[in-house]
DNA sequence: AATATATTTTAGATTTACCTAAAATATATT
DNA sequence: AATATATTTTAGGTAAATCTAAAATATATT
């Protein structure tokens, strides 16, 4: 189904605002990040509903059906192959990228998602850490835990950060940590919650508890 | 200047039709191409005209202005990086190619498409022979002959074909000839107008003069 | 030069995606 | 439970980009 611009948007924003707040999503919280006017999104659900990609129920919520979630979530995975081209290929940073993906996810062609996906080399998670779904519209959420709660001796992915600030980034990089590298941890310290972890390149670091609570993992 | 979709694309079209059509573009031939009404086009021009994009005087014709050839120039330049991308890495052919750069070229970052054109080693043309523009707004258009009024003994570079059907196009990809490639003219021979040519891995074969006719080359 | 034909513009509508202000409804507070 | 507050919807309006039909102007033909 050929959807708008405006269309998209919207049922992007509900996808993510289900994720978060369960179901029946409000009014407000769709306009107040498409900075638009709730009397707009009453507009755009009545659309939306025409089209079958939402239920909606006057003066309660939106849910998404089956095929608006699909739709979503090739949006998403539109979104996230862009971010991952934009960042592996052409060398951006990972924190700059965004806001020009948020202009090529609505890019129409599904050739060119499936080549640039195979010209990626099929990454399964985005330069923030996030899943990238499937052509079918299937996502795996690993859930995300802070590096601090994480078992010793097993090995792990960081794939987000609690915190994104110019400085924490720049420590991250002279510490030769990044998003999507695999560590292993060696020891926590009782006595400060410090710990020391092996990189990839068998280096071993020591990082305060300060900097593994904002680092997020997954198994 | 921030301009919208259809403002761009029009400007591009009385860019592309300036260079064939020389000065005092006409409406109907602008919607022609865009499958627009004339009295569509009058609109736009109207709006064209209020930001200094185009000079338009009622009832004669269209010409653009230096602001406005820059941004036609911007947009073509994007058009063809694009298309450069798709073929050279995404492994396009170069026949499928130009829909998705209609989409593509409408992406407003001046950063990426700097950091693309670093990505695809600073082509020269795009995969119809085309020359890109730079970020000035400079184009360098060399003027393209048929290869059959070709001296003999140069090397030359095949730019564009004037024939694209698929028939020609099976033709010349079995017999190894692409756009890009460089050639060398052996003989021509006066009977029939066929010619002799060697290809960069030093193949020689022969062509007729239909072939030759549409295939063209610059020096 | 007068007339016929083609092109361009104007006038008035339509659709999409927004808006404001006011009415309807739901939720929170006393 | 009644009232106050917050949310959502409706009613009516705007700007962009299109359209059709008719009027204005330019160009071609006799
Ligand atoms: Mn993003
Ligand atoms: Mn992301
Ligand atoms: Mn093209
Ligand atoms: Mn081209």
């Amino acid at each position: 189904m050929l959807l708008s611009f405006a269309e998209e948007n919207y049922l992007k924003t509900i996808y993510h605002l289900s994720l978060k707040e369960g179901k029946g999503i409000s009014n407000n919280s769709i306009s107040e990040i498409l900075n638009t006017k709730p009397s707009s999104v009453t507009d755009m659900l009545k659309k939306l509903s025409n089209k079958k990609m939402i239920h909606h129920v006057k003066y309660y919520g939106v849910n998404m059906t089956e095929k608006g979630r699909k739709e979503a979530l090739n949006i998403v995975r539109k979104h996230r192959l862009w971010e991952v081209f934009l960042v592996e290929k052409l060398k951006f940073n990972w924190d700059e990228v965004h806001e020009i993906a948020e202009q090529l996810e609505h890019i129409n062609s599904q050739l060119l998602i499936e080549k640039l996906d195979e010209f990626l080399g099929f990454p399964s998670v985005d330069p923030h850490g996030d899943p990238i779904p499937n052509q079918l519209g299937e996502i795996i959420i690993k859930k995300q835990i802070s590096l601090s709660q994480a078992l010793h001796d097993v090995t792990l992915t960081i794939v987000g950060l609690k915190e994104t600030s110019p400085n924490f980034l720049k420590y991250l990089d002279k510490m030769g940590v990044y998003i999507g590298c695999k560590i292993t941890i060696l020891e926590k310290i009782e006595f400060d919650g410090s710990m020391e972890i092996r990189l990839e390149n068998k280096k071993t670091i020591t990082i305060s508890e300060v900097v593994s609570n904002n680092i997020l993992i997954t198994e």
